[in-house]
DNA sequence: GGCCGCAGATGACCCAAGTCAAAGCGCATG
DNA sequence: CATGCGCTTTGACTTGGGTCATCTGCGGCC
């Protein structure tokens, strides 16, 4: 789903620049402190200016297939990565946050594979690929850095590739959400509570389900007692649960659960429930919004 | 599918070194040549003499989890890189092939994050990861090998999500084979005829689909003329038409192809055949493609 | 040579999830 | 403040493909 057709963000991408609505400058010392490097700064780090952009919420930092000349270090905010496919639908490849690093699936081309669109007002440090690989040849935190996130991005396509293997859309949604809680919680935020900026559109793209399902999967998780919703606001309630859902790769987790290990069975609010599709019965303390 | 017990494969990784079965000798500049770089050989170049190993059909070069030590340069031979999960069950990330590189994901952590096991008699080349890096910073032509092995590595996983995007499982299917087909084509083999080494297991493992939906998908490209099987000889007979089935991200091609673009219709060999499951109504001539 | 085991193909059955539809809500815009 | 669009949720219906089961054929092994 999501066919690409004139909406907000691609008339935005028509108009050239657009989308950095303001500049600033940094140096190598503040990548390598944003990057948690601290440490590793000496003073002729502080030496290597590089420009930041301001990227408003749905608008393209980078174009799919246009000519690979930055490396994009995300200072603030964050980003989906993108692919249009020849029938127009636009395929999620994952989100960049604080810390990552946006563009460098153009470096074995020289064009951009994926794009990249903000999914809230973000900031961006451009860094100009040859200056990055020269800069990486005299320091060696610099070098340190692109390794990182090279590593970093490497690991983040397995982990979506991990996602996309379970078999269950339940599942899914639970490691999605796992894993989003951890990045986060790497940077320094909670861990309990999750804060979507992307669509429920953009997660089932990125997960490999409809929309609708990741809708229902969330409903789902509530019920049980894994987490709490409230539209974009997730907190997870009950991460040991959510630890045994996401384990299970083959066939439902409700059986998985009842049957096999599930440390202290399922949570307060479910009797017999989880009948019908998804807790049937309803019931299960109406859970109000708006918290 | 794909419990992993105590098959051969696993026997085999429990003895440590039994999987290099010879060793040699190759230098920097066979590498280049290797990847295709022989025009950026120099005398320098021919300093830097690096082990290669052979690793016998069905054994592990590298176990997910060790430690991060070598680079792997595949000389000859292919392997599947896979993870397994908590339940036990081995997921397929990707397929390597000659001139590819092992052993990337484990940069950022310093443990291997996959395994890389080899499906026929295959040689690498061992490269220690500080040497690689150190060499690169002296030799021009070594970084770029570096940049290119990275590069192509963030591409496959791009190709594997966008295998994996398709709703329809012959859709997977037939984007696994072009995409494999493009694969050997780029180290000189024929575009036209697939040899595959891996089971359907692993194919299906990689797709995301049960192996008996493999089956039956090859079964339904070949039905329509898009491709002969012959156990793991793979003939595609009109990319044509399996370029236009690819194109389907959601939904069923058949109805894409019958209403829509679809240059010529389906070809020859299905008058009313794929009736029960595969193909409806059929009729709406049957023009051959092979334009 | 005969046996065993695994890879592959195929049929039968059924359920998870895709699709279609509709309604509530919130936010942006004029 | 009114309007409208898009995000989200939920329901009803349909089906693709997962699961289970069977059969064949090849290859390795004793």
């Amino acid at each position: 789903m999501t066919l690409v057709t004139q909406t907000t963000s691609t008339a935005d991408l028509a108009k050239p620049k657009t989308s950095a609505v303001g500049a600033a400058r940094c140096t190598a010392s503040d990548l390598l402190r944003w990057a948690g490097l601290g440490d590793q700064v000496s003073d002729q780090t502080d030496r290597m200016p590089y420009a930041t952009r301001r990227v408003r919420a749905d608008t393209a930092l980078v174009h799919e297939g246009n000519p690979f000349e930055y490396l994009y270090f995300v200072c603030a905010g964050s980003f989906k990565c993108v692919q249009v496919d020849a029938e127009g639908y636009e395929q999620v490849l994952g989100f960049a946050l604080h810390a990552d690093m946006i563009g460098l699936d153009g470096i074995s081309r020289g064009r951009h594979a994926s794009g990249a669109v903000a999914l809230e007002d973000s900031t961006v440090a451009a860094l100009p690929f040859a200056d990055v690989m020269s800069a990486s040849r005299r320091m060696p935190a610099i070098e340190k850095l692109i390794q990182r996130a090279v590593g970093a991005e490497l690991l983040r396509r397995s982990d979506t590739q991990y996602l996309m293997s379970a078999a269950s859309s339940e599942v899914r949604v639970a490691r999605f959400l796992l894993h989003f809680a951890k990045r986060q919680n790497a940077l320094g935020y909670s861990d309990r509570r999750i804060r979507l900026r992307m669509t429920r559109r953009d997660i089932a793209s990125h997960l490999g389900v409809a929309h609708e399902t990741v809708s229902r999967a969330l409903t789902a998780l509530q019920q049980v007692g894994g987490i709490v919703v409230t539209y974009r606001d997730i907190e997870i309630v009950d991460a040991k649960l959510l630890q045994e859902i996401q384990r299970v790769t083959r066939g439902t987790w409700k059986g998985a659960l009842r049957q096999g290990g599930m440390a202290g069975g399922l949570p307060g609010a479910m009797p017999g429930g989880l009948t019908s599709r998804y807790g049937g019965a309803g019931s299960a303390a109406a859970p109000r919004l708006h918290a």
